[in-house]
DNA sequence: TGCATAATTGACATGTTGTCAAAAAATGCA
DNA sequence: TGCATTTTTTGACAACATGTCAATTATGCA
């Protein structure tokens, strides 16, 4: 009973010391930089015992995957909550995001990567649904937050304005500056100092064009970042074990 | 002499189609489905030849970004000359974008497989200028369209809306928005049907909160997108050969 | 303790990349 | 044209990584 509970505990823990092993390697250089063979030996085990766990790399990145988004999801979770009116819990998530990308830059990359090369042929089916639940849990969350911008009167929708198309264009413009910011070297030539700054002034365009109320007003949102930022300081992060236990 | 430009064109000529060749693998199963060997087979010469133009694969993705900027490039600026005010010609653009993504639907997948994995340690500091120096002309065609609508009176700068931040709004908002539909599984399982109208509409919510005018006039809109569109019907395709000529 | 079951190992087959000396072809020159 | 020189091409080779699997070892349970 003891010597059970201590070998799959074991077996348990290995998951997520393999997940945890990858992540630097996907973080720097992409799939292709992960090794099992590098894996293996930091695990102290051979690389016939890691794909016991896993069927191949592609698995192994899509369960990292997966982490980074119950990650974001928490921190989402965690903007959501704070005390303010609709326009300012989103910008909230919109800090959020920053704080995500700031404090797991590692998890971040992997999120790109994943949209990438052959991962979807080789992954089992199973794995993919639970990052796309994952995923849609996430926009859930934004689009609650629209919802009740309509509910109080602050956002009317149109037909060209739909819930969904909302979130979208929120998630398109963040999730594609980022990437910019990330993967750009040249970003700087072409007079873009601060992409962080740039995003949020574009988010605050895009509300203001959907004459989401209160409209923009520099001075009041930058004391509500600040205070979202303040907030953050005492997130909690999700780690890799957490997140295995979660799912059993 | 007819003998040495005979050779020498072959050799020329068989740098643009091993990049074509290339181009369906990595748009298709990204950077690694790259294989040297079935790019010598089939431009019917064995693997030392293939390494004798590209020292690696990663060269080769670069070589196909660049030919893949080019071509946006090209989109861009026939959608500038369209006659219209500066917004009309920046709605040009964004349907260029659109009109890229259709007809060259391998180019830009390689744009974003290029933002990735080890390229950028792998590649000849050259070839990635030369990138740059391409991707910086696509800029600099949208800022000239703002500073038009500066100079006309259209649109007003502020310490938060330099051009430069503004491009780079509208950039991040269309990239990001076609990378999630191009990768993003589950879209229309979270209610986005048309992710295209989606980023339509977010471009002009976006110009509008920048108060560009004339703002957002749905009627005219269409109609003028509809002009556009059919302007694109003659957009001639710049092919992998005359844009190596034009390197040299 | 001993047997059944599960986990681990490491050698192996396969495939791919990038290198390089030798062979072949092209070029230039007398 | 013939020969020497340079360039291009070739194919064999080393290095390396992946994924498989039969044999070995460890564990769980009666």
């Amino acid at each position: 009973m003891l010597e059970l509970s201590t070998k799959q505990a074991e077996i348990r823990e290995r998951e997520a010391r393999i997940v945890e092993s990858a992540l630097p390697m996907v973080g720097q250089g992409g799939i292709s930089a992960i090794s099992m063979d590098a894996i293996a030996e930091q695990l102290g085990v051979t690389r016939g015992t890691v794909y016991n766990h896993f069927r191949n790399k592609e698995e192994i990145v899509l369960a990292l995957a997966i982490l980074a988004v119950e990650q974001r999801l928490e921190v989402f979770q965690y903007a959501v909550m704070m005390r303010g009116c609709p326009r300012q819990r989103l910008a909230a998530i919109g800090i959020g995001c920053e704080f995500y990308a700031n404090a797991f830059p590692a998890l971040l990359r992997v999120e790109y990567q994943i949209r990438h090369d052959l991962v979807w042929e080789k992954t089992s089916t199973e794995r993919q649904e639970l990052l796309q639940n994952c995923e849609g849990r996430c926009m859930h969350t934004v689009a609650g937050v629209v919802r009740d911008a309509v509910a109080e009167g602050e956002l009317e929708l149109s037909d060209s304005h739909s819930v969904e198309e909302i979130v979208f264009g929120l998630w398109s413009l963040v999730h594609g500056g980022m990437l910019l910011e990330l993967t750009s070297p040249s970003l700087s030539d072409v007079g873009v100092r601060d992409a962080r700054r740039a995003i949020r002034a574009g988010c605050n365009a895009l509300l203001d064009g959907y004459r989401w109320h209160p409209l923009h007003d520099p001075a009041a949102y930058e004391k509500w970042i600040a205070t979202v930022r303040k907030n953050f300081e005492n997130f909690k992060p999700l780690t890799a074990a957490e997140s295995m236990a979660r799912r059993t």
